[in-house]
DNA sequence: TTCTCTACTGTGAACGCTCACAGATGCGTG
DNA sequence: CACGCATCTGTGAGCGTTCACAGTAGAGAA
């Protein structure tokens, strides 16, 4: 018979194979390849047939050639990676983007820009077409990444508000405020009342609006908002560590704690309990992110959980939208309070 | 002036405005893209300038159409990916990938196949020639992936020994058994005498060469293999957790013991905290990996240090130079022993 | 009938690049 | 002087696909 397929692994077989093998033209074949419209169904099951005997895979670069499009995307990660791939949420976010392209057959490209150098070379790579899109990652944002590959017009989702110019970028992030706003009303609502918060970075989103649930439920609930209890982290566990230190001495009465990520609600329980103050029975904290580290925490931490999940498969829908044409949009997705023995 | 550049995102410019602007013809630009053989300095010279004037970028997939190369290789991950990404060691591998990589501008795609469906789906794709090599991930070793990527032809590097058929297939790997080795010699060196471990299942090289390290020093020293001394895990905190438990059960007077990984470690600590065992002064606790997990854990975890940079970098020349034609090669790598808190 | 419309099919012509080849030049050697 | 050889250059062909277009056939309307 046939020696091919699975046998010599010789030249892949082409278009041209198939359409020999299904006695129709290549363009009948490709037509079903694209969807199958204005096909016959004799010709379309012919066709289907010769493929399977075949065993015929498109080449994708003679395609991307003369359609333009690269049928991959990108996922990019701007500033010293070391910070992200600590992250567990990261690792989450890239596996659920993984596996929603995949279910669109699109393959994705893991970029790392975390030098000027790269940055260009990366930069240089995506704006000469070789991906139809960019999931971009990056926690300080406001990066000028976002901005230049829109004004390159290259379709775009962040991950989280990107802040500053109020640029015309597609993101999905979790309601960071609201997820605040429902941790520091547990605290209040277990009996805490000199309630402090570690925030991160305030050039990020997450520090932000973090912050700001803070400060809205305290108002709210009528209680002044004392700005020696707050100090700001670096989403490290030693910034984590730094800042509770800084709040035990500004504050001695401290008696809860909502720490902006988990990682920095490590370092906090190791500052506590250096200082010798018991979590929960003397101090509650609060964490951010249901991460894997909450877990490890002991006690266990309360936290607010960011539906990674739903997150990574909406910026791949979102992205996906934006590639065939739709206008930018911005998710908001909902938080969960997650309660364990910290709280 | 020229209207392109920076300027109108229109057709990007091709090697034929590459060759018109420097005067020269295709073929010249050509083989100053490839190297700059048989290439007149003048030439030379003039063509990098056009380059740099139009913002030239090669089309790889015209390129990629003609060589039947595809400038691009894939991370494979088999079996269900929770277990990956909740490994820091898998990400500082990723990371290290992607970085050696990008020093040859070659992109890397990130592929999961934990369901037979994905698995399917990324063969026909890797077998396709979409990507010129794979570099394979996948702790449960004997993987069937790997003799079929190399029964198709397909350049292969495996992170770590494959057990199973004698395949001759490359792989990158850490010293597992000289490292277990190090860690069992160091225990008996402060004076432990009842030397217990908790190894990683018994079908991965981790499992079997660390128990076969930890074995060897006992029988050099003297000292009779206990068998109630060994329990078995699966790389996982739970896991480790059992495992102690039961060592604790076997053999009340244990007194150390190594555990082939951190994250098990960490359990381990769990389980001895809970039977009120004090560690290291009742029970000392080695690790394995030297992930991020060891500075968590209380006491900070003595371990052994896999030495992810290089094994990542290996990987990725061993590929490389099967790609251009090179035979299959094993790499390994000696481990450090690192000394903290918990031994 | 004849014409139009829809469903379907085949055929060049690209897409942007590399490769093989043919040609041109200059230089040293028989 | 003729010849070989190494260096350099341009040209046509073709990689495997999609797309636009030109058809063909059959059904229904005029």
């Amino acid at each position: 018979m046939t020696m091919n397929a699975t046998g010599g692994r010789r030249r892949p077989p082409t278009i041209h194979d198939v359409a020999r093998e299904a006695g129709v033209s290549r363009g009948t074949v490709s037509r079903v390849l694209n969807g199958g419209h204005y096909v016959s169904p004799s010709a379309q099951e012919a066709v289907n047939a010769a493929i399977r005997k075949t065993g015929y895979v498109v080449n994708r670069h003679a395609r991307s050639l003369i359609t333009g499009r690269s049928d991959s995307v990108g996922f990019l990660l701007t500033e010293p990676q070391e910070r992200f791939f600590e992250d567990p949420n990261f690792n989450v976010l890239l596996r659920g983007c993984t596996g929603a392209l995949a279910a669109h057959d699109i393959p994705l490209l893991l970029m790392l820009a975390g030098t000027p150098d790269e940055r260009r070379r990366i930069m240089r790579y995506i704006t000469a077409g070789h991906v139809d899109g960019v999931l971009l990652v990056s926690s300080h944002s406001g990066d000028p990444v976002a901005d230049e590959l829109r004004d390159a017009g290259v379709p775009l989702v962040a991950c989280g508000k990107p802040i500053g110019q109020a640029s015309k970028v597609s993101y999905v992030a979790a309601d960071d405020r609201d997820g605040a706003r429902d941790m520091v009303r547990h605290l209040l609502s277990i009996g805490r009342r000199r309630v402090g918060t570690v925030t991160g970075p305030l050039d990020t989103p997450g520090g932000v609006d973090r912050l700001a649930g803070y400060r809205e439920i305290l108002t709210e609930e009528g209680i002044p908002v004392d700005e020696r209890l707050i100090a700001s982290g670096d989403y490290s566990r030693a910034g984590g560590e730094a800042a509770a230190t800084r709040l035990l001495a500004q504050a001695p009465d401290l008696d809860a704690v909502f720490v902006a990520s988990d990682l920095m609600a490590q370092g906090v329980l190791t500052a506590f309990h250096r200082a010798g103050r018991r979590v929960p029975e003397d101090i509650a904290v609060g964490g951010f992110d249901d991460s894997p580290a909450a877990l490890t925490a002991r006690p266990e931490l309360t936290t607010v959980r960011q539906p990674w999940d739903r997150i990574s498969a909406e910026m791949v829908r979102v992205l996906l939208a934006q590639i065939s044409g739709e206008d930018p949009a911005a998710v908001i997705l909902p938080t969960e309070l997650v309660i364990r023995g910290s709280a």
